[in-house]
DNA sequence: AGATGAGTTCGATAGATATCGAACCCTTCG
DNA sequence: CGAAGGGTTCGATATCTATCGAACTCATCT
């Protein structure tokens, strides 16, 4: 369980936390996108802005998977110079037992609905 | 159904918005409360600050209750020169299943925690 | 009518947070 | 070694939002 990077405790997490990563259109994208990749590989970051349908910045989405895997929702794995997200499914589905699934069964939203777009600036 | 506040058409909500509006630990507690109390007769607002064991103004509180209905998770029903609160249940499981289910069943958290606490000014 | 109670609305404030580009750190590959 | 690819971190910016008190509205009660 060496981890490279900081992966909080699931008892620790408050509900209120990880509701508010999944509440936001691009993170519910990335959570998608993962939740249908192979529980064992993961899914490469690199694929990411094409399976889920994103746009953004490097450091956008750099961002949103930091707040992922701080919520306790994805681990993220090293692997070389590239890492893979996985979801952290069975332990979420222990401290918020039916939350992911729910998640996941909702409809899917556009990308870009009530986002907190930045003013697309000249 | 003639409202006398407005409340969005279900279909039309978001699920980021619905996570938005739950990832708020006084609106959790809100929410909690009024899950909890009769479906027919809803909670009267006046014992929210009991029965979801806030303290905040009432300015505050009216907010919260905003977000809750203009979210669609909530009805507001004015009776006289009060309001009460009610689940929209039925629909919510319609749109969103499991949803409320799973956030009623995670463990409660103290209110308080990862809130935006407006730095308690002198 | 006047006072009281229940809530909303407004304006201000302090603190998140979503987004970007630039600079930077590793690892891999030529 | 040097370049390129993959990501993170930093600083800036604009927006959002949680909170409060004060002023207001409407209904009820005396």
């Amino acid at each position: 369980m060496s981890d490279e990077v900081f992966h909080p405790a699931i008892e620790d997490l408050p509900l209120s936390k990880v509701l508010a990563a999944l509440a936001d259109p691009a993170r519910l994208a990335i959570v998608r996108a993962v939740a249908v990749a192979d529980p064992d590989d993961g899914l490469a970051c690199t694929l990411l802005p094409e399976q889920a349908g994103l746009r953004l910045s490097k450091s956008t989405m750099s961002h949103h998977q930091r707040i992922l895997r701080e919520c306790g929702i994805t681990r993220t794995r090293i692997v070389g110079s590239r890492r893979t997200l996985r979801l952290r499914r069975e332990e979420l589905d222990r401290r918020f037992p039916g939350l992911i699934a729910a998640t996941l069964a909702a409809p899917a939203e556009p990308v870009g609905t009530s986002a907190r777009r930045p003013a697309a600036s000249a």
